[in-house]
RNA sequence: GCGGGCGUGGCGGAAUGGUAGACGCCGGGGACUUAAAAUCCCCUGAGCUUUGCUCGUGCGGGUUCGAGUCCCGCCGCCCGUACCA
């Protein structure tokens, strides 16, 4: 027995030392056994680690850690997605150059993860901004080129007026220009894009692949990759022409009231000449691109004086250039039926346009009124001529074949999935590798002059892109006729650089992206855990990406993470007041507060603050709690383990201070526990007892079963039972046995103690890290005696214990002699009895 | 607006359609101590006529011998919405 204290402060770092000196998590690709890559999203150096961090980390470290334990080669690496805005902010804020700026992030980072004692490969760690990295990118970027899936074409920006310059979706507040204030316009650029839709069915099939991906995370996908059938036909004009539009409702065709264009259709452009017109065209400029300010926007009209004649009636539709309408989208053109569609219905109803039922769930009611909105449900088709009376499937098949055979519209496949835009125009990204020359036109860069190399001289007084007003960055010569000629100065989406870094981690060739046969024996990744805000364009992304690079022959995998787990955020209450002037809440930080059980006082006044909603920790709301300062304070393996406990991993995870002050107890607790191993006797001659190493060998398996599901929070309830228990055994040579295994059964999560007690006690030879997962005897794993429920109609009355396994029959009549159970039956006549073996028995009266 | 998710004691949560509240936190009571810290033990969903009974898993319906779990309709909150990462 002993009475010390485990002390973080001493032996975090000296394992952490031992695990590196060892090499303990160094993958080794030549190993014989079975490959295991454990990934979690490289993070962002924004400045420090904050706790959803760690729990991302502390997550994917246990799973690391249990599968070396179980056997496998773990690959486990880390490295820094480094190109992004917030540097360019910190430069125009601080002065600071943006690389120097994200390096220093990434030093002090570093040195922060390391101190929770994280399993990584640090052998491999890379920053995206390294050139080494954003060379090979642009080399396969030039590869994507070449096998046509790359191709430039105008699209549409934020454009802030007063600073000239194009604006992320971020960087528009309300509308206007965060910096300027000014009213964001639509701006069109020549842009390069992916061709991600030549891809669509790809990867809307493969996932169904996706077994181990959650079912939401699926659906979200399926949704936004969005196929859908439908038709695209042409009216004929008033004025002589056509106008093509897309509908994924034909069936609905004789509801069609009106047809509404793009303002930058060809149509509405010819009649700008009109001053109305184009002032209409300008106002819709205004405002930004985003799908939820077009889509909440006031819906705008202008009358044409075009009309357009519907090919079945014959009536003449009116045609309006609108501001929902995007050129992007279909054909730019659309027909309007407001009787089943909302958007078209809001419409209608300001310009005063017939709303026509064509769809009824009844069709008796073929003429009901509209109850103030559209009608998108099922039904029967009605006030349709040779329609009525179909369902709307077969009405829409029925439109699509008299629209071919009348060769006037066609059906055909559309995507919701765009093509991916992937120039900025901004200087911390990696430059797209092309040349502009006046006489040989866009000029991929030879792959020998890769890589495109950033200029460090820029400067950020001045907003818009430092690449484009650089004196000399961009001005070189052709690579095919040797001219004057400009490089590109737009950069890449940092998507682009979160595409392909599990494969750079995978193989780090110096004169290739990787090398196939290296990735093939690490590739896919087993278990790939993130935030669940990357659910649909990242994972998109990552698998299109992965998808590209199998069909240009370059890898065999397709798809790049066999199993997602998408994790939830650290949340914190929030302390703030109202400040009475200017009526806005004013928020305090916890280490500036007194919290007690109900409520909370200002440290410098003590007067009462108002405790807030539990909220994603951020800096506005003050509510971030630092995770180095806890660490200092408790130690990693607290840190860890609460982060694990409680809250379900996909969940979101409340902090508090009496939490982690819990889980510091419990790791003291341990270290007692660990420090009786020799208590007892270790031989054959000390008593063994059966119903704790029943319960150890339970939990073990249970713990095992937790881990592989990713179900923390119960691993560790389990870990809570089988301690208490051990605790009041009495002693024996199984417990110290328990004992010693516990440590082990700890050490995914809690692993500087588990060395620290194995190294102290004597509790086993080696490295923790290094050892087996605790063999289970499956015989222990059952009970021989199991508590039934008695039920009268479902309400329990009773529960008694009977042998596992036993008959039905034993199970009835031990439930009829149940006194609990006569008095509530209270003499009525049994109807049925269902039971349920091992479980229950519930008598139906 | 659209797509997706979540909702269970004071709090985080557990529960193959089968005993709702495991495990932890908070709180209360006690032991130890001169005292405190630490530690240990007990209690802890609400109510009632307390061998036990009734109610109870966001709200309203439904299916079932039995619903937190399945179905329908709502409410609230969260994530995404293509240039935040």
């Amino acid at each position: 027995m002993t009475d010390t204290r485990f002390d973080p402060s001493v032996a975090d770092e000296r394992w952490q030392r031992a695990w590196t000196d060892a090499g303990t998590f160094t993958a080794d690709s030549a190993s014989e056994k079975p490959k295991s890559y454990i990934l979690e999203m490289f993070p962002y150096p924004s400045g420090r680690i904050h706790m959803g961090h760690v729990r991302n980390y502390t997550m994917g470290d246990v799973l690391a850690r249990y599968q070396k334990m179980r056997g496998f080669e773990v690959l486990h690496p880390m490295g820094w997605d480094a190109f992004g805005m917030p540097a360019e902010n910190a430069a125009m804020e601080k002065g600071v150059h943006p690389g120097g700026w994200t390096r220093a992030n990434i030093a002090q980072m570093k040195a922060q993860l390391q101190r929770i004692g994280f399993a990584l490969d640090w052998t491999r760690e890379f920053a995206t901004c390294d050139p080494e990295y954003y060379g090979h990118e642009q080399a396969l970027f030039l590869d994507l080129y070449e096998a046509g899936l790359v191709y430039r074409k105008e699209s549409t920006v934020n454009w802030d007026p007063v600073d000239m310059t194009v604006l992320a979706n971020e960087q528009v507040i309300d509308g206007k220009g965060w910096r300027s204030g000014a009213e964001v316009e639509k701006r069109k650029l020549n842009q390069w894009f992916l061709k991600i839709t030549d891809f669509a069915d790809d990867l809307l099939e493969g996932l169904g692949s996706l077994e181990d991906w959650p079912e939401k995370v699926r659906l979200m996908q399926e949704n936004w990759i969005g196929k859908s059938q439908g038709l695209e036909f042409s009216f004929d004009l008033s004025d002589g022409g056509r106008l093509a539009v897309y509908s994924t409702r034909p069936d609905t065709i004789f509801g069609a009231s009106f047809c509404a264009i793009a303002a930058d259709h060809p149509i509405a452009q010819g009649l700008a000449g009109d001053p109305e017109v184009a002032a209409f065209i300008d106002q819709c400029k205004k405002g930004a691109t985003t799908a939820a300010a077009l889509e909440t926007a006031e819906k705008l009209g202008y009358r044409t004086p075009i009309t357009a004649k519907h090919p079945f009636t014959g009536a003449e539709l009116p045609v309006f250039i609108a501001n929902f309408v995007l050129m992007e989208y279909g054909t730019g053109a659309v027909m309007g039926v407001p009787g089943h569609d909302q958007r078209d219905f809001e419409f209608a109803s300001k310009y005063d346009l017939p709303i026509l039922r064509v769809v009824s769930a009844d069709p008796a009611q073929a003429d009901a009124p509209f109850k103030g909105e559209a009608e998108a449900g099922d039904g029967v088709i009605v006030n349709s001529d040779f329609l009525n009376g179909m369902t709307v499937e077969a009405a829409k098949a029925e439109v699509i074949t008299r629209a071919e055979s009348g060769g006037w519209g066609e059906g055909r496949t559309v995507w919701r999935l765009r093509d991916w835009g992937v120039s900025r125009q901004r200087y911390w990204g990696t430059p797209i590798p092309f040349i502009h020359c006046d006489a040989c036109g866009v000029v991929p860069v030879p792959k020998d002059q890769l890589p495109v190399t950033l200029p460090e001289d820029v400067s950020f007084d001045i907003p818009g892109n430092p690449l484009e007003r650089h004196p000399t960055w961009k001005h070189v010569d052709c690579p095919q006729c040797g001219k004057a000629a400009r490089r590109e100065t737009d950069t890449l989406d940092t998507f682009v650089d979160s595409s392909w870094y599990f494969l750079r981690f995978a193989s780090q060739p110096a004169d290739r992206p990787f090398d196939p046969e290296e990735v093939a024996k690490w590739m896919p990744v087993q278990h790939y855990i993130g935030g669940i805000e990357h659910a649909i364009l990242h994972l998109l992304y990552a698998r299109f990406w992965t998808r590209a690079l199998a069909h240009t022959g370059k890898i065999a995998v397709q798809e790049p993470f066999a199993a997602l787990f998408t994790q939830g955020m650290v949340t914190h209450e929030t302390f703030s007041r109202i400040d009475e002037a200017r009526g806005v809440p004013v928020f305090f930080g916890p280490e500036e507060v007194d919290r007690t059980s109900d409520g909370a006082t200002l440290l410098a006044d003590g007067a009462p603050v108002e405790v807030g909603r539990v909220i994603k920790m951020s800096k506005s709301k003050k509510n971030v709690v630092d995770p180095d300062a806890i660490i200092a304070r408790h130690g990693a393996d607290a840190v860890r383990w609460f982060m694990l406990s409680d809250s379900p991993p996909e969940r979101d995870l409340p902090w508090s201070d009496a939490g982690i002050e819990g889980c510091a107890r419990f790791v003291q607790r341990l270290w007692r526990l660990f420090g009786q191993a020799g208590a007892g006797g270790v031989g054959a001659d000390a008593e063994y007892d059966k119903a704790l190493d029943r319960k150890l060998h339970q939990t073990v398996a249970a713990v095992a079963e937790d881990i592989e599901a990713l179900s923390f929070n119960k691993a560790v309830a389990r870990i809570y039972e089988l301690v208490g228990a051990v605790e009041k055994a009495p002693l024996s040579a199984t417990r110290s046995d328990a004992i010693r295994k516990l440590a082990v059964l700890v050490s995914p999560m809690m692993p500087h103690l588990a060395e620290e007690a194995r190294a102290t006690y004597g509790l086993g030879t080696g490295l923790v890290a290094e050892s087996g997962w605790p063999e289970v005897d499956p015989a222990l794993l059952v009970d021989d005696e199991v508590t039934i429920a008695i039920q009268h109609m479902g309400k329990l009355r009773d529960t008694v214990t009977a042998p596992k396994g036993a008959s039905k029959e034993d199970l009835e009549a031990l439930a009829l002699a149940s006194a609990n159970l006569q008095r509530s039956l209270d003499g009525a006549a049994v109807r049925k009895v269902i039971v349920v073996p091992d479980r229950l028995v519930n008598i139906v009266t």
